[in-house]
RNA sequence: GGUCUGGUAGUUCAGUUGGUUAGAAUGCCGGCCUGUCACGCCGGAGGUCGCGAGUUCGAGUCUCGUCCAGACCGCCA
């Protein structure tokens, strides 16, 4: 070993060793006789001292040392006369013999500091230097140790890591595969796996009751902040459970997680329906750190003449507390905000519940103020309170009304970092329909199994037959989502002829899986977690970018790397490939 | 596929109504400095204003196109 300690863990009881470190050069004090340089390695910065008078010519090598050079040195450890507090090795320096540079560097782009001097694109492109900040190397090792705690529970609870294929092959539900050609079978293409799905119900039909994996999969889709193509999954399945087996076994690999990551218990799991999710929160993934929760105005607000509200499908208001001496320009702002494209509604109206008891609204001309005390009092609204409503389609006003609470929430500071308020939705929908398609698709997917009452009615009324399946949400993330699984090949037939399946084309896709159905399939269901996700949740991140080492931009490109690109004729030829652009 | 924002020194940014030699900070280079730790002080170098057209006597600034990056909508069982 070139060294005999880490940059990080030399303290004031160790005065007086000789030790040999090695690391990255972070900073150069230069101060006439003394030079001064913070050595940087994963586990901290040590500072080194080199004196002019006692060795002019070392002195004079480490001058030359520029940022971000690789050296090893041999020398003592001292107490420093003047401490720093600020980091852990603060009390000592080391008094530095022999000094070799056993690599050098060209001038970093940007600094390599918490607070560092380079932009998104300039970071991507030098990913190896920015991981070197200490950042992102915390963001590292919080993803490496919530994976240790991941496998340390679910190996506590019998569950084993099985590693399952990545090539293998196409599926029409979901979303688009990346393909990959087939050298050996000219004109056939594998599919990277959008989830082990099918492999995970394999395994159980083999008895293997309990699987996981902290897995790869691959989505052909459009991203955003928090979406990646390839991103990682902790993947779990078990047999001969219920749907609340389920949901207690991984509360407790939630609780563990919240309790050995970032020492929090979390005790309260509450389950909501989805229909209820909606109604309450106008979202199948609600933060519930904070209520502001809707109240529908159906009845009360239609009828008075005032035709956005008439000729509505739903009226809907949420009551902000202690914003009824809003501005006009805070009031238009709000309107601007709900009338963006992106939120989608055409207008806003409120009513202001003033502090002096007298009320204010948009839509006077419409509402005595008989009726409007009616609609505070539904919201049991006290002076100084604000109503904000909306009307229209119901879907759409929902999702609507849903970015107002959350921008609400944003506004009045409701959602406060470091609280975490996990839920499960349950009972979603088997079914949806797809206008593009003119068929219905599986909300979940095409393995779920509906709830046993709604079974009569799966071809008569398929959007009104709920599912066994579940989502869990932390703070209005998307965590994770499961199901319980068909395991009879009857009924997984009759819900493939639902979707649009042909006989031919079940086979065709999945004969596999219903083959293994004929040969004893246990019971079974399980939940896939967004790994990406979590960590960057419980790193109080943006971005999942910030917590994968080597991630892709929003166009799917690896701009290091200079990933995706194209590929010789040689190599298409080979493949049996022609190009069309 | 669409909407929006941005692209100026190595880097992060400023740049007025279109008008003389495009600025600041930081980084880099050189000099001074024996207790610094975001060291300090003095000096210096560093620019295809993303790219291409157009308008104009004159474009970093206005128009159009295009490329790149980011956020969002569609999409993501």
């Amino acid at each position: 070993m070139l060294r005999t300690h880490t940059c990080g863990e030399l303290r004031i009881s160790q005065t007086g060793q000789n030790v040999s470190l090695c690391g990255w050069i972070q900073r150069n004090r230069e101060m006439g006789g003394l030079t001064f340089i913070d050595l940087r390695d994963r586990y901290g910065i040590t500072q080194l001292v080199f004196n002019m008078e006692l060795n002019a010519s070392l002195c004079g090598d480490a001058r030359k040392l520029g940022r971000e050079f690789v050296v090893c040195i041999q020398g003592k450890v001292a107490e420093r006369s003047n401490k720093n507090p600020k980091i852990p090795t603060g009390d000592i320096e080391i008094l530095v013999e022999k000094l070799t540079i056993l690599n050098t560097s060209k001038v970093p782009p940007f600094t390599i500091e918490d607070h560092t001097d380079g932009g998104e694109e300039l970071r991507m492109k030098y990913r190896y230097l920015d991981l070197r900040r200490d950042e992102n190397k915390r963001n590292m090792l919080l993803r490496h140790r919530m994976a240790i705690e991941v496998r340390n529970y679910l190996n506590s609870k019998n569950f084993i890591e099985i590693e399952t294929p990545f090539l293998i092959k196409s599926t029409p539900e979901g979303a688009r595969d990346y393909v990959v050609p087939s050298r050996m079978n000219e004109g056939e293409f594998y599919a990277l796996p959008q989830s082990p799905q099918t492999f995970k119900q394999l395994l159980m039909v083999a008895g293997y009751d309990r699987y996981f994996q902290i897995v790869r999969c691959f989505r052909d889709e459009d991203l955003r902040a928090d979406r990646q193509p390839e991103f990682t999954q902790i993947d779990c399945e078990m047999s001969f459970v219920n749907q609340d087996d389920i949901l207690n076994t991984f509360e407790g690999l939630a609780t563990h997680l919240f309790k050995t990551i970032l020492d929090v218990d979390v005790a309260d799991f509450p389950q909501l329906p989805y229909e209820e999710a909606l109604k309450l929160y106008g979202s199948d993934k609600p933060d519930i750190r904070f209520g502001m929760t809707f109240i529908e105005l159906n009845t009360l607000m239609k009828g008075k003449g005032f035709r956005v509200v008439d000729d509505a499908g739903l009226v809907v208001g949420i009551k902000a507390e202690g914003c009824g001496e809003y501005s006009r320009k805070q009031l238009d702002a709000l309107t601007d905000f709900v009338r963006k494209p992106q939120v989608g509604a055409t207008g806003l109206v409120y009513i202001k519940y003033n502090p002096d008891g007298s009320i204010k609204s948009s839509v006077d001309k419409f509402y005595s103020p008989e009726d409007m005390k009616q609609v505070l009092d539904e919201f049991q609204a006290k002076p100084g309170d604000l109503i904000l409503i909306l009307a229209g389609d119901p879907d759409q006003i929902r999702s609507s009304m849903s970015d107002l609470r959350l921008e609400m929430g944003k506004r009045l500071n409701l959602m406060t970092s470091g609280e975490f308020k996990p839920l499960w939705i349950v009972d979603f929908p088997l079914l949806e329909w797809d206008e593009e398609s003119q068929r219905y698709h599986a909300k979940h997917h095409p393995f779920t199994s509906p709830k046993e009452e709604d079974i009569p009615i799966l071809e008569s009324d398929p959007v009104s037959v709920r599912a066994n399946a579940y989502d869990l949400v932390i703070n209005g993330v998307e965590i994770g989502g499961g199901s319980v699984r068909i395991h009879n090949k009857e009924l997984q037939q009759q819900l493939f002829k639902v979707l649009g399946f042909s006989d031919e084309e079940a086979t065709a896709q999945f004969g596999f899986l219903m083959n293994a159905f004929e040969y004893g399939a246990p019971p079974h269901g399980g939940i896939a977690f967004g790994f990406d996700r979590w960590v960057t949740l419980f790193g109080r991140g943006e971005s999942i970018r910030d917590f994968i080492a080597f991630p892709k931009n929003n166009a799917g490109r690896d701009v290091m790397i200079d990933s995706p690109s194209a590929l010789s004729n040689e190599k298409l030829n080979e493949l049996g490939i022609e190009t069309t652009r």
